[in-house]
DNA sequence: GGACTGGGCTGTACCGGTACAGTACGCCCG
DNA sequence: CGGGCGTACTGTACCGGTACAGCCCAGTCC
């Protein structure tokens, strides 16, 4: 059987192509009758309405958004806080009748995502800013919107307050009294230079915190995955001859790895150690005891970038960037050190 | 300035617009001194490669594949494995040249996704048989895949033992001597037919074992979301009159939540209570005791999932159904029951 | 009664590529 | 020296829609 268009719809009602066009994309420019009847021819001959790439060739749109990842995909999953965000981003932009493309780094000269996928606008999460994939989303002229990044040429970015959240964290534990720190960070991907813009952040926060206090702090690093790395380090770190009295961690995840081996260690949190995580994930409320973090509101993220990017590809004005306030949220790991010997 | 495209450089470069293509797309139809000729001018014009669009319709193929979701795309990110097997299913086609499009069930009669997003197929994770969504699928003829549901149509496949995975949990419970036995599972979306295929086969694998044994298990449900409604739940089960002495879960997170409720109640984890997970997922050794539970490969099911859809999209013979095995992990969280009084 | 209005439908020209069937030409061979 | 062949490039006809400028005709107004 030959393939239903709208012209083998025409000639069976007798009407001209533009018209069962127009039945399908705006009913208000026939009587009903008529549209009543191409309707029901179209549905008679299992028609499945107009085909997305002839409507999006000829719209100059397609419907649908590109979210850019910098890592393979399945490691921005494993982040909770990055599968919020995706998630929230998502839900906005169905209600907003696009769909979401999720676009990776090109893995060969082929296939360039970026490049190659038809798509209104980009949604640039955590990326590199000099990869040759952002270059093409720029060379296309696609609307864009940042998430957690540097502010890249005249894209308009949607971040959190990293840097004041850290602050606050690490004040808190100035002010808790303690003077020997550890941080447990985010391992850099390649090199010291490609540190994330929340990893960069972060470390500028806790530091404006403990340098006037005269606090250096020691500083170990794990990488996202696996779990038990940050575990391990954390052991590590608390094992050592001067150990912390508190840490500072980039994530929740972290902080649990670090509560862990605190544990094992037979070290009572927060009486020995006090940990502060990052993110108020999930996980904060589950740990024992429930965890000191900071919370961000990644749902809101994911809802103003997308409004942003909205806002972009209707072609109204620039939006303005958009920084997105943290918060300390203290519950029970932390408290002041034990009186010093 | 004007859009460039194939013909402003043809002109450019004095030669047909087909020529220019063919410097894009099959570069061994043309001489390499002509086709630089070309790729220097188009570099100059500032060309961005083929369109997206353009090039969709008129090859027909649109280099994305959809994967359609039941529910708001944020409540399936909300489940770890879930969100791994997004992961392994985005890396896979990122692989094969295909970007990954998530879908939604429509939300409006003007915008339904399966209907109005371009792709060249379709993986169809746990949704509803009958939806419009799927009967769209279906009409515009697209190849598809469907996992973790009961076989739809003709449609490939790719499942998980969870029903055998269920009896070994079960059976492993009834073996260390367990007769008052609990059931934590999913609680039904909307209605008691439309439990998920994974509850469902779990279900039936769990009486596999427990009918045989005679043991009438004491059912209660919990939705997915918020984590915290398992805890009640599970406080309520082991609070009531007639304890269970093991409780089966539906999934990691559950037999979290039971474990959790049990330390509240001052029940010792295995020795009063025996409880048993499903998935493996990372809480599975996380929590303490780690978890007894039945491991998945949720990887390996992404990458089985989107082989058999490229394989129907290449048109070759319809690829066989697939079902993966499923394993018992003993871990510390079952043990036999305290002797009876 | 003629000009004006507007609803309802049509015709044509794109959108920006690709497929495929040529054509032109140099070269080798009998 | 004519026929066959391979390489390099071109011309045309799509792919399946949408935008926009008409056209026709009935109704309204003065």
């Amino acid at each position: 059987m030959a393939k239903v268009t709208l012209q083998s719809i025409a000639d069976r009602v007798g009407v001209s192509r533009m018209t069962v066009s127009n039945a399908f994309s705006r009913p208000d420019q026939l009587s009903a009758e008529l549209r009543e009847r191409i309707l029901a021819a179209a549905d008679e001959l299992g028609y499945v309405g107009p085909d997305p790439a002839a409507r999006a060739l000829a719209r100059g749109r397609t419907g649908s958004v590109g979210l850019m990842l910098n890592d393979r995909i399945s490691e921005a999953f494993e982040d909770p806080i990055a599968a919020e965000f995706f998630a929230s981003v998502a839900d906005r932009l169905a209600d907003s009748g696009f769909a979401l493309t999720l676009l990776t780094p090109r893995t060969s000269a082929d296939f360039v995502p970026s490049r190659d996928v038809a798509m209104d606008g980009a949604l640039v999460y955590i990326c590199e800013p000099d990869s040759v994939d952002l270059a093409w989303l720029d060379r296309r002229g696609l609307p864009q919107v940042s998430i957690d990044q540097n502010k890249r040429g005249s894209v308009t970015s949607v971040n959190v307050d990293d840097r004041g959240g850290a602050r606050a964290a690490a004040q808190h534990l100035v002010d808790l009294g303690h003077t020997s720190i550890g941080i447990l960070t985010l391992e850099s991907i390649a090199g010291p230079l490609s540190q994330s813009y929340p990893a960069t952040q972060r470390m500028l926060g806790w530091r404006d915190a403990l340098d006037p206090a005269g606090i250096g702090p020691r500083i170990v690093t794990a990488p996202y995955r696996p779990a038990a790395t940050a575990y391990d380090v954390a052991v590590g770190l608390l094992e050592a001859p001067g150990r912390p009295t508190a840490v500072l961690c980039f994530s929740d995840a972290f902080a649990f790895g670090v509560i862990r081996a605190a544990e094992k260690l037979g070290l009572d949190v927060p009486g020995d150690l006090s940990v502060v995580g990052f993110d108020d994930s999930p996980v904060a409320e589950v740990t024992r005891p429930p965890l000191t973090t900071v919370r961000q509101d990644v749902a809101r993220k994911g809802e103003l970038a997308v409004a942003a990017l909205l806002a972009t590809m209707r072609g109204q004005e620039q939006p303005e960037d958009v920084r997105l306030p943290t918060e300390l949220v203290v519950r029970a790991s932390t408290a002041a050190p034990r009186a010093a010997t």
